[in-house]
DNA sequence: TCTCGATTAGTCGAAACAGACTATATGGAG
DNA sequence: CTCCATATAGTCTGTTTCGACTAATCGAGA
């Protein structure tokens, strides 16, 4: 797969929206918060400008004309070329064809969770399952709310899939939770053991 | 919650690191190598030193001794100093507890799934699936290896998430998939519709 | 008419990043 | 004993990306 002239997932979004029609960079920030895009791709001013500015230079977009409206600075709408559709529609193939590893948070988290004693550690994972549950409800009654507002699922599914994933997850901790508290975590007798010296290994600080 | 001086989570990983005992850069990426968390954190050497660099500058880490070997560049030894404990220790317990929005690539793909016909896009989620299974079974595997080197599960936590989750979007592909093919999906007609005009709407580029 | 806050429409500097490049040491093949 | 590949240990440069800031316009209310 060839690398991408301009990488940036905003870069996708906004060759997306010129598919459908020419559009200035503000409206294209509308737009996608409209239709509630901006929870799926990262979407920043300063990103976008300067991602609208490398699809121009590589020939993906281009200049369609530049309007004033009152004294406020002039817009300009751009439109998608050939070559910008051609590299859309292969992108998009890519990304939902293949699976790429992404790094989150909570992985590094977990990595150096031992750093943290048994105790705190179960104590966090719980918190966080309250967390995971509240915002489980709440994207559950976005998606019904717009459901309701007649969008149909088709354009909800990047927000079903990110809940699926939230579900997913808080099974999981809650799995980890109990291997952790009814002591059948392979590891925890030296966990334990670590954190039991004199004092205890783990700073004083509060768990803020 | 405090803004974090240095936001990068490599920065973490160095303080991972220094919180076990001193160390030099190159040795904390071998260290991280070894111990298989470059799956989890995201490791470049370009990062590393910047990142270094900016824990230094806030006083979190501190050289401790720089030591030539032969006629190779010195190397700065860097030990934790009292405020990067507190960092570190206040980061994880925030990373834990904390669920944070993650972006994906995924996510960005699907939410402009629209645009290529329902029987590419089956096609393509096809293909995703069975890329999925065979990740999936790598990932089980060395799972299973690292396990019989007697790696106590407590280290391989964040494998077994990334692995949870990539089960989890399995079986939701899946389920999407016989919901477009057996018609049940909402909005199908529509997006049938859309893309059977003369001719379709759809490039004709190869799907590679 | 003045003023406040929201909306529109961006700019700017610094941090982070990718990846190409440099340079020494080491171990084995020929 | 020389040559080459590989491992060690980084540096450098150009882009990207982020977050904080600026600044004009508009409508509502005092």
């Amino acid at each position: 797969m060839a690398k991408r002239k301009v990488s940036n997932p905003l870069a996708l979004a906004v060759m997306a929206l010129l598919y459908e029609r020419p559009m200035h960079p503000y409206e294209m920030v509308s737009t996608m918060r409209e239709r509630g895009k901006h929870e799926a791709v990262r979407l920043r001013y300063s990103s976008l400008y300067s991602v609208v500015g490398a699809l121009e230079r590589e020939g993906l977009i281009s200049p369609l004309s530049t309007v004033r409206e009152g004294r406020r600075p002039e817009r300009t709408v751009y439109e998608l070329t050939e070559e910008g559709r051609a590299e859309f529609l292969g992108w998009l193939r890519e990304l939902i064809r293949e699976p790429v590893k992404e790094y989150t948070q909570f992985a590094a988290g977990l990595s150096f969770m031992a750093a943290l004693s048994p105790k705190e550690t179960t104590t966090l994972l719980r918190e966080r399952m309250r967390l995971l549950e509240e915002e489980i409800r709440e994207m559950h009654e976005r998606l019904d709310e717009v459901a309701g507002q007649s969008v149909p699922r088709l354009f909800l599914v990047e927000s079903e899939h990110e809940l699926v994933l939230r579900e997913a997850e808080l099974r999981w901790v809650g799995e980890l939770v109990r291997e952790i508290e009814s002591g059948t975590l392979d590891g925890l007798r030296g966990w334990e053991a670590y954190h039991a010296g004199p004092g205890g290994k783990t700073g004083e600080e509060d768990a803020g």
